[in-house]
RNA sequence: ACUCGAGUGGUGGAACUGGUAGACACGCAGGACUUAAAAUCCUGUUCGCAGCAAUGCGAGUGUGGGUUCAAUUCCCAUCUCGAGUACCA
């Protein structure tokens, strides 16, 4: 029998089947069995489909869900879609398609390529956040935290109704209770509103005019939007905000209770972005007002030279002299025109001085006021006091603009440039003065805080999150106004996302739902929530999915808690991962969930890249060259003979010299003369990899693929072949760098493509797909297969019993399996079952006893051909259900081995000794030993090192 | 610029807590079987030098230093690549 692993009779397609009638994969929620929770960051389904770089992490966690059930676990491993969010919608525009139709399209692909690579998810669980059942309770969760504050003294949420009960009683550091009774309405909402976790207010938000739409922070990368690279800039808006600064301290510490990579911890909390330090008032002379700046080292206040404050502020107006309030005003309107792009882009140093000077509170020093756009509004108090000796920005501006510089540091500076240590003794510090830096921070806002001059202060570069899109495929906020007040819509939930036609804009920048007639008419909130309104709980929907009573049982979500692993790539560490933590602490607050940290660790899968071909068009003829290629310079060819160099590693001079041999020996429509070569120049093309055998060029294929490669002349190597450019980059459509799994499923078989995506490395790592090296995995695979069944003599297993030298082979790999399966490392482990499969071929083992134990082990790994051959051995029941083998020790211990000896790390001979010596006997053992002596030349060695299993070093 | 992470054969990558670097696989070369091909199997494969040979000698984990009997692993400096942040006071 052959391993018949594709198509309607092979192996693969009849288990899938076998498995899906059987439920095999069915995870119940009550077990006697210890539960285990393995989740998957669950896709966007987008229409172009799966390629070879996306299974990588849900293989990962299909093996390990898989090995954990081995190893009696209840393992709940679900699978569902992130499926509201803006590439459909923007499809839905660009083709007319309604998103609800291209989503369910889309997923039902993704399902399908899923099902081919033998995942064993529980699909009864399947979650879809456009789904009503499931955004009914992704709004229920809203109102929860639209209905919640957060309490600074208890630091955690609690019901709105507490507060209430609050103001009405006691009043507030804002106002009395008989104020806040007095308050109407409109009053009273306002002030609510301000504590509210989900809330809404005006303040400035990135706006996308391309999208149409606000984004969240971690939505915008160098100041263009995340998807489709759009332009976005900032605008005050009336949006939805969550209240994540609340807890941004809980946040950041819960990071140390979950077991996350340092890099991913580190990523979170620089986005946290928590500093300590303090806000100091300085007295503005000839004015009443004040001037609050925040700054982390107050051990430097002697060392002020000037404030800077940011343009946006208020205050300059009321402060800046006569004479310089042209000079401010053009400033002003000069920041105002440049964009954000372009302030990112060139940033040079500008400002302006107001003419107002503030009062030192310690030597009643005059210090200037100056504006510029390098202080941020939004930061802080959006002023600063700026000490140019220890900070390079500040030293810079003065040193443009010429302000003189006091040094408080000495020789720590050197008038060269800032520096910012903490390690220098203070002088010309006032009380300060001889003090260590570090130490001075606590002594100087000690004394600040008596003068009631400022007070100590942390703050947080994290913002409160933008939660509201003005798009139409998001889930409706269950909100109405009236009168401009906000108040939870009154119908039952869900309030369903109404049907529409058109998708565009509504008026003054308000969403497609302000188009809806029935809609408006109700005072429904017209924006949608942002896609990761869905995501950030779905976890908790896989444990009670069908629940329609509630998100989530809290008998369900007792029994299986958090995520015990979760996988996906780094892309999410400050969006998704922050969002769904804090969502889980709310929930955890008003007491629906009983964690607080929904991932107890998390695994970052590595980016597959693609791997681009290129192929060379020669032109002789001038154009304009685009620059973004390297290592030639390149001009469009206006020439109508289509010709491809073969370039690949060819500098320039090499390049030509290369044509220039070869391209008159080609029949052509005219050959090159001298002149041709002094402006000859190669165009890069991306060619499909599928043509390209590792970087050789099938010319015939190309051919047929387009028409202007129809006629093309292949400018080829000595030998003959067409070697392309390589190019690591993003695996896309676009690029024709993509590998379709499906193909190589159908081609080599799910078992293979599943082992080959570990096999190619650490499952952390990012690395170019190269389809290469399948042919070894699937050669293994054969192997193991030809253990069972001669391809003309059938079975040949046998019933015999094993040899101790067969039992050690597969111990040997039991441990090794066990230990690399638990740690994530499933490339060694992939390699631990092709050194298993060899020696036992070597040894010609063909004993159940021995290979049953081995399929088990194989199962997570390859469970089509663990299963078919699990069956052909006669075994009841799926292999799923078998028991992880236990490892014996016992069986690899050897009475004794031949150990080198060495000298001084030089080895000299081998000494054959017993494997359980101790130290003490080691030593006896070398030291009676007459060869080691006559080496050692009579001096008793210094010392003798026996590293466990391995060598013996004498040192003398 | 700052903060992390990584640099190992022709290639992907192994190497426990410092302990015989290059496991496993690809590729390549040679061979067996075959009329032939595919498939399969065997042998070799870090580099240099010497030898008919088994083998021996030397170098070798980006570069330069250091600690150690012993360094891919630890320390210092430096270069290159990748990721994140980007005026956060």
């Amino acid at each position: 029998m052959e391993y018949a692993f594709n198509g309607k009779e092979g192996i693969e397609q009849k288990w899938q089947e076998k498995w899906k009638q059987a439920h095999a994969y069915r995870v119940n929620n009550v077990s006697d069995k210890p539960k285990y929770y393995v989740l998957d960051m669950f896709p966007y389904p987008s229409g172009a489909g799966l390629h070879v770089g996306h299974p990588l992490g849900y293989i990962a966690s299909d093996i390990y869900s898989r090995y954990k059930r081995l190893k009696g676990f209840n393992v709940l491993h679900p699978m569902g879609f992130d499926s509201f969010g803006l590439p459909a919608e923007q499809y839905a525009i660009e083709t007319g398609q309604h998103p609800a139709a291209t989503t369910e399209k889309n997923i039902e692909t993704f399902k399908k390529q899923l099902d081919k690579i033998g995942f064993c998810y529980d699909w009864d669980r399947e979650v879809r956040t456009s789904s009503p059942d499931y955004y009914k309770w992704t709004q229920w969760i809203f109102l929860q935290l639209y209905n919640s504050y957060f309490c600074s003294t208890l630091q955690k949420a609690r019901p709105m109704a507490d507060l209430l009960q609050q103001y009405e009683t006691a009043g507030s550091k804002d106002f009395t209770a008989a104020e806040w009774n007095a308050f109407n309405e409109k009053e009273k909402s306002e002030w609510l509103m301000k504590r509210r976790l989900a809330y809404c207010g005006y303040g400035e938000v990135n706006w996308c005019e391309a999208l149409g739409t606000v984004l969240a922070n971690d939505e915008v990368v160098n100041g263009v939007s995340e998807r489709g690279g759009h332009p976005v800039e900032k605008k005050k808006l009336r949006q939805w905000y969550l209240r994540i600064t609340a807890y941004a301290d809980r946040l950041l510490h819960g990071l140390t209770t979950v077991d996350f990579s340092d890099a991913m911890k580190e990523m979170q909390s620089n986005w946290i972005g928590k500093s300590s330090g303090a806000e100091i008032d300085f007295a503005i002379k000839g004015s009443d007002r004040n001037l609050r700046v925040y700054t982390t080292r107050p051990d430097t206040i002697f060392g002020v030279d000037f404030m800077v404050l940011a343009p946006e502020l208020d205050l300059i107006q009321a402060i800046q002299s006569e004479a310089q309030s042209k000079a401010v005003e053009e400033y002003i309107a000069y920041v105002k025109s440049r964009s954000e792009r372009e302030r990112m882009a060139e940033k040079k140093i500008s400002g302006c001085f107001t003419g107002a000077f503030a009062i030192h509170p310690f030597d009643g020093r005059e210090i200037p006021i100056w504006i510029s756009e390098y202080v941020l509004a939004g930061y802080g108090t959006g002023a600063i006091m700026a000490v140019p000796c220890g900070d390079e920005r500040d030293f810079a501006f003065a040193h443009y603009y010429g302000i003189p510089i006091t040094n408080i540091i000495g020789d720590f500076y050197t008038g060269e440039a800032a520096n910012a240590t903490k390690d220098a003794v203070l002088e010309k510090s006032g009380f300060l003065t001889g003090l260590l830096m570090r130490d001075a921070i606590e002594v100087a806002i000690t004394a600040i805080e008596e003068k009631g001059i400022g007070t100590r202060k942390v703050n947080y570069r994290m913002r409160d999150a933008a939660f509201s899109r003005q798009r139409y495929w998001g889930e409706p906020f269950p909100i109405t106004w009236k009168d401009g007040i906000a108040s939870e819509w009154k119908g039952d939930l869900p309030l369903r996302l109404p049907h529409v036609d058109k998708y565009g804009p509504g008026p003054d920048g308000a969403g497609p739902l302000a188009n809806i007639p029935e809609w408006v008419a109700q005072e429904l909130e017209t924006n949608t929530m942002p896609g990761y309104a869905g995501s950030s709980w779905y976890f908790l929907r896989y444990m009670d999915p069908h629940n329609a009573a509630s998100f989530c049982d809290r008998k369900a979500s007792d029994y299986w808690n958090q995520v015990d692993v979760y996988i996906g790539g780094t892309e999410h560490a400050v969006g998704h991962l922050l969002y769904s933590r804090m969502w889980t602490k709310i929930l955890f607050d008003l007491g629906w969930i009983g964690f607080d940290e929904p991932f107890k660790k998390l695994v970052n899968q590595g980016m597959i890249q693609g791997s681009s071909r290129f192929v060379y068009s020669i032109s002789t003829v001038g154009g304009t060259p685009p620059n973004h290629f390297q290592p030639f310079e390149f001009l469009i060819s206006n020439d109508i003979i289509q010709q491809y160099a073969s370039l690949f590693d060819k500098n320039k001079e090499e390049a030509v010299e290369f044509i220039k041999n070869k391209v008159n020996k080609l029949s052509v429509s005219r050959s090159f003369t001298a002149d041709d070569f002094s402006s000859i120049s190669f165009t890069p093309h991306r060619v499909p990899v599928e043509y390209v055998d590792g970087v050789n060029l099938d010319m015939a294929a190309l051919s047929r693929f387009r028409n202007d490669y129809s006629k093309a002349t292949f400018v080829v190597e000595d030998g003959g072949e067409y070697i392309c450019g390589i190019e690591v980059e993003k695996m896309s459509k676009t690029k024709y760098n993509t590998v379709n799994p499906d193909e190589l499923c159908e081609k080599y078989g799910a078992d293979t493509f599943r082992m080959y995506e570990m096999f190619l490395g650490p499952v952390e790592q990012s690395k170019p797909w190269d389809t290469k090296g399948i042919e070894g995995v699937h050669r293994f695979l054969r192997k193991l297969w030809r253990l069972f069944n001669n391809d003309i003599k059938g079975a040949v297993w046998t019933n015999e019993k094993a040899t101790d030298a067969e039992l050690k082979i597969l111990h040997r790999s039991i441990k090794k399996i066990e230990e690399d399966t638990e740690k994530f490392s499933f490339n060694t482990a992939v390699s631990a079952f092709m050194i298993c499969v060899n020696e036992l071929g070597d040894v010609k083992c063909h004993k159940k006893e021995v290979l049953e134990k081995m399929l088990i082990l194989l199962a997570p790994y390859a469970p089509h051909i663990a299963e078919e051959l699990w069956q052909q051995l006669g075994n009841e029941g799926f292999v799923i259900d078998a028991t992880f083998p236990k490892f014996d020790a016992s069986l690899l211990t050897e009475s004794s081995k031949e150990y080198p000896i060495s000298i001084n790390g030089k080895v000299r001979a081998n000494m054959s000794l017993s494997l359980t010596l101790t130290q003490e006997e080691v030593e006896a053992a070398v030291t009676a030993n007459e060869t080691i002596l006559k080496w050692l030349d009579g001096n008793p060695p210094k010392k003798i090192i026996y590293v466990k299993n391995k060598m013996i070093n004498v040192v003398i």
